[in-house]
RNA sequence: CGCGGGGUGGAGCAGUCUGGUAGCUCGUUGGGCUCAUAACCCAAAGGUCGCAGGUUCAAAUCCUGCCCCCGCAACCA
């Protein structure tokens, strides 16, 4: 039986993520994650921040705090995002970390013994006023095409036109709006991708199970070439290169950022005692199915660069066995813009409602293939009508019968009947599919599943009609509710990793005192785990509805500034 | 001719790789039920599958051309 290793994508540390982000990588991991957990799996599932590069940097600067201080604070908000929003990470560490230095330097030094680092020169922009090389976007001026003011040194954002940060006129720092520049020659270090190239062709060929958009944007790259890429900037907030003449330079996030899996696997097993332990993890291939999640922007790093930076070292490693990514999740037909507040971000869902509504919904409407759009309209939808009219509504009419015709306790079991029959038949066979999908990481069609499951209940209840029976049969009365019981214990189990704290609450109100979390789904659909006699209570509707002048509000207050 | 993805009933999506009665959720309409958060269950209506052409006994699915939308564009996370 393999362990399992699952990694989301790490989120860069530069503000609060928004929900595209949230579905593009985290949730359904954790989903998965959380499901063979729930299994008996042997689960490790890894994320953290990405902390170095320019973007921190400006940022850090623009708040008057250093890289460090500002990533201590950035770290801490996301981490307790998170946590709210209930992903399970085994460990939630930071590219910054000690280790990572340390990891990555290493690796950098086996791919140099390898040959694959090579040194060239290159002509930057550097910015006197700022002391510091300016990353082409950070330079910006008139397009020279079409006359724009606001052109990046990168492309102009009017006419589309790719152009070279040289070719501005009066260009100007975007970070200070300084006009003294000067193009100056600095040393780098390249990873000879091209000299990797046929081993990461051979080890993509390798998997076919990875969703089309994957292996669209793998071979894509494979095809054109791959293209020698500087791995080292002119910066101060990142790890030091260990080579001597490069002193003062750092590597390029992409280049650490993906080796911070594995530091942060060794920093887990630091703490949890055993400094070794992360070794079962990343250098024993065989033992290990290892599943990445992440949005398709991230493919190119984690299909082709990393890859190549792995199989460069020599050495042996975990590689991922399935690349899972996602589509783009827009925003009310529109992309999430922070600077135009346009969309609703992690921090500020939270506040509006509570975390699983969001699991639910967004898991629902998953980008898995094409995009898809979030609009508060649908999300009211799935929330109302999914959650709160079919769960937990089944949820509360069961409980409340149960409490005013069996004095709130599991029936003694009745009668059975071919009804009966037929709806343990059916869940069976829901569950097993649902787990299949779920292992499959087809989060749409398991979430159809779930529903299925819901519905078949329902279903069940309605022809039962035990509010019949209770008035003149009361032996099959007693039967039909036990089963209507059993079934919330089933919903509770099945749907742990999906919406935790309504599960748990679910289990509450039957009773249990485990955790839903902790219970498998082998035997779940045999209908015998409640106890007669078990008080249950009847307690407030799990779900609260959304009323449409709520949808109205919220969709003006985050519409966003401009159009 | 930059690259990738997409255009399927009112809305959001699956199906396209491996051609063969066009499927799911919501919404709408009708019926049932009345235990429950005016919830639940059943049924029906509604689509020339972006446009044009081609291959085939047969095309949403394969080929060619065109139109439109979204995202990205390698010192950008």
């Amino acid at each position: 039986m393999p362990r399992y290793l699952i990694t989301s994508a790490l989120p860069y540390i530069n503000g609060v993520k928004h929900l595209g982000n949230l579905i593009g990588s985290m949730l359904p991991a954790d989903v998965l994650a959380r499901h063979l957990r729930q299994q008996g799996e042997e689960v490790l599932y890894i994320c953290g921040t990405d902390e170095h590069g320019t973007p921190a940097e400006i940022a850090a600067f623009a708040e008057g705090k250093s890289p460090k201080e500002y990533c201590d604070e950035q770290y801490a908000i996301q981490d307790d995002i998170y946590k709210q929003l209930r992903i399970s990470f085994d460990y939630f560490g930071r590219s910054s970390s000690p280790t990572n230095h340390q990891v990555t330097q290493d690796i950098f030094r086996r791919l140099d013994e390898n040959g694959f680092i090579e040194e060239r020169t290159v002509s930057q922009i550097y910015s006197i006023d700022d002391q510091r090389f300016l990353p082409d976007r950070y330079v910006v001026g008139t397009c020279p095409i079409c006359g724009f003011k606001d052109a990046r040194g990168d492309q102009c954002d009017s006419c589309g036109s790719l152009i070279d940060p040289t070719q501005l006129i009066e260009p100007r720092s975007a970070i200070s709006g300084s006009t003294n520049l000067e193009v100056r020659d600095s040393r780098h270090l390249f990873l000879r991708l091209s000299a990797l190239q046929d081993r990461v062709r051979a080890w993509v060929d390798q998997h076919q199970g990875w969703p089309a958009t994957t292996k669209g944007i793998a071979y894509k790259w494979l095809d054109e070439g791959l293209q020698d890429r500087s791995i080292t900037r002119d910066l101060a907030w990142g790890i030091p290169v260990p080579k001597p003449g490069f002193e003062g330079k750092v590597f390029y996030v992409w280049f650490d950022a993906p080796i911070a899996y594995v530091s942060m696997t060794v920093d887990r097993a630091k703490t949890s005692g055993d400094p070794e332990a992360w070794r079962a993890w990343w250098k024993e291939p065989g033992e290990v199915r290892y599943l990445q999640f992440m949005g398709k922007d991230n493919v190119p790093f984690h299909a082709v660069m990393w890859p190549a930076t792995m199989l460069g070292t020599g050495d042996v490693w975990v590689m991922a066995d399935q690349i899972k990514s996602f589509s783009w999740l827009t925003y009310e037909g529109g992309k999430f813009s922070t600077s135009r507040g346009r969309g609703i971000f992690t921090d500020t869902a939270l506040t509006l409602f509570p975390s699983d509504y969001w699991r639910y919904a967004l898991l629902a409407m998953v980008p898995e293939g094409t995009d898809s759009d979030f609009s508060l309209e649908g999300f009211a939808g799935l929330v109302n009508k999914d959650m709160a009219d079919v769960l937990g509504n089944f949820v509360n009419r069961v409980l409340t019968m149960v409490a005013r015709n069996f004095e709130g306790r599991v029936p003694e079991p009745g009668r059975v009947e071919d009804l009966d029959r037929e709806l343990i038949a059916k869940c069976r066979e829901l569950v097993v599919q649902l787990d299949q999908e779920l292992r499959a990481t087809n989060m749409r069609k398991a979430m159809r599943n779930l529903r299925a499951l819901w519905v078949a209940g329902n279903e069940y209840i309605t022809l039962a009609q035990p509010w019949v029976a209770v008035k003149n049969d009361r032996e099959r009365a007693a039967e039909i509710l036990r089963i209507g019981l059993e079934l919330c214990y089933l919903y509770a189990v099945t749907s742990a990793a999906i919406i935790p704290d309504s599960s748990e609450r679910i289990f509450e109100l039957l009773g249990e005192t485990g955790k839903p979390g902790a219970v498998s789904f082998e035997g779940l659909a045999d209908f015998a785990r409640l106890p007669a006699g078990r008080a249950v209570s009847a307690g407030q509707p799990l779900f609260q509805k959304i009323a449409p002048e709520t949808v109205a509000e919220l969709t003006e207050r985050f519409r966003g500034s401009s159009h």
